[in-house]
DNA sequence: CGGGCACTTGAAGTCGATCAAAGTGTGTGG
DNA sequence: CCACACACTTTGATCGACTTCAAGTGCCCG
């Protein structure tokens, strides 16, 4: 059985940032539209696989033979320099896809940072069907419009906003804890400082030390290592457009 | 008439980066594969425009319109932040579409660099045409793939490279003078070094004394202020990559 | 030819990186 | 269940790349 199906009221709780919330959610628009025969044929080319924490999906410059859909768990995509700087370019959730954006080879590696399920669909039939499913295909474009302008605004952040701006765009940006989405302000942080690090631009120490600032100033509480409270959104998202 | 037609040709020149040879051109991909039907409806949609240097396209925050390509001069989209601080995202040319990528709200701004032409589409016409001839959908989102692709390529950029390997990045994914093909290593530089700064994540400052590193080291020459040859290829991209 | 703007070059300052060490949590094996 | 080991995180001190501030230089255009 395929588990897109049940992904829109996942998705609907889980993007808080208003880029998001005129078009729903991201994975909504790919699932929402489609009609029970489309699902169906998605249904009957999809693989289900399960990764380990750490395991690897993509590595870049492998023939980009897969397309794969997140159903549960969290990955990360990252490039890497020759001598081993990473940047990581995203953080992916249920819902997400990954392997769209590539042509012969994939130019990006992503893993699982925690245990995760996900849809595999081999590309060539992926193709056949969107041929059939026009829905599909619009269904994507609209998917790689949003992912576009939540590259630019990771431009602006990486290009020039403070050590501060970032983390605090980070914290502001990361979906809500879809097991718990009464809990307002909780977040959960499944990635370690280092992958926090590499995704701003930063260094771990740099992250550390502006987390326990937040902290000091009372705008955010960390419940755990991997888990932390929003107090003061309004003062976070101040200090994410350096008007702190 | 409806300059798209003749794009192909142009593009086919104007990049040189290996991320885009296997699919031809960005803008080639959009036209390649239109027939001469779906391109006489868009002709019928279109309005031709002529913008002087400096005047704006797209202004942030503006209701999301009209989508736009550019049929000669350049464009140069960016984001700023409340306290001034700008990111470009990008630099447009000939065969480039701008627009695509929003939701009900332009989310950045976009204005030419020099004189410009370009075509716009009323964005319920367009998307109304793209109901109509679905070979337009496809190839637009196999051009969004590849922005996206490219996008992960300046946050790679943003993130972790140094100046010098900014700079050398950024002069390697120019596209070569599409006027002058032959002179190989030619480029042009229709921006001020302040947009270049803000496309980096640099100051003015810092990209002059890298370009007169580069200068002095014997990697480039300045022709003019905007234009230079790349005199060492093979450095200059060993010195994107860090290895220089 | 002269004014203005963009660019270059130099000197000082700063934010984040790097180096270093102590602290904390987690998982494993006894 | 506890103790140990290891990996991750936090905190502190120093360093360096890039920024900021400040003159100069040169080019383009009237």
């Amino acid at each position: 059985m395929l588990e897109l199906r049940t992904l829109p009221a996942a998705c609907a709780q889980r993007r808080s940032d208003a880029a998001c919330t005129s078009c729903g959610a991201r994975a909504f628009s790919v699932c929402g539209r489609l009609g029970d025969e489309d699902l169906a044929k998605l249904d009957s080319i999809a693989e289900h696989t399960a990764l380990k924490a750490g395991e690897g999906l993509i590595r870049q410059g492998d023939p980009a033979g897969h397309v794969f859909n997140i159903t549960s768990g969290s990955v990360r995509v990252y490039k890497l320099l020759p001598d081993g700087r990473r940047q990581i370019t995203g953080f992916l959730f249920a819902g997400d896809f990954v392997g769209l954006a590539t042509g012969e080879d994939y130019a990006f590696s992503a893993e699982a940072i925690e245990d995760a399920t996900l849809c595999r669909f081999r590309k060539s039939d992926y193709r056949a069907l969107i041929r059939q499913a026009p829905a599909l295909e619009s269904a994507l474009l609209e998917r790689a419009t949003h992912e576009l302008a939540a590259a630019q605004n990771q431009m602006l952040l990486l290009g020039r906003k403070t050590a501060l701006e970032r983390v605090a765009s980070f914290l502001l940006n990361l979906p809500e804890d879809p097991v718990r989405p009464a809990s307002d302000g909780l977040v959960r942080l499944p990635m370690t400082r280092a992958e926090i690090a590499d995704y701003l631009g930063l260094t771990i120490e740099t992250v550390s030390r502006v987390f326990s600032r937040l902290k000091t100033t009372g705008v955010i509480r960390l419940v755990s290592l991997h888990e932390l409270r929003i107090e003061q959104p309004d003062r976070l998202a101040a200090l994410a457009e350096g008007e702190g």
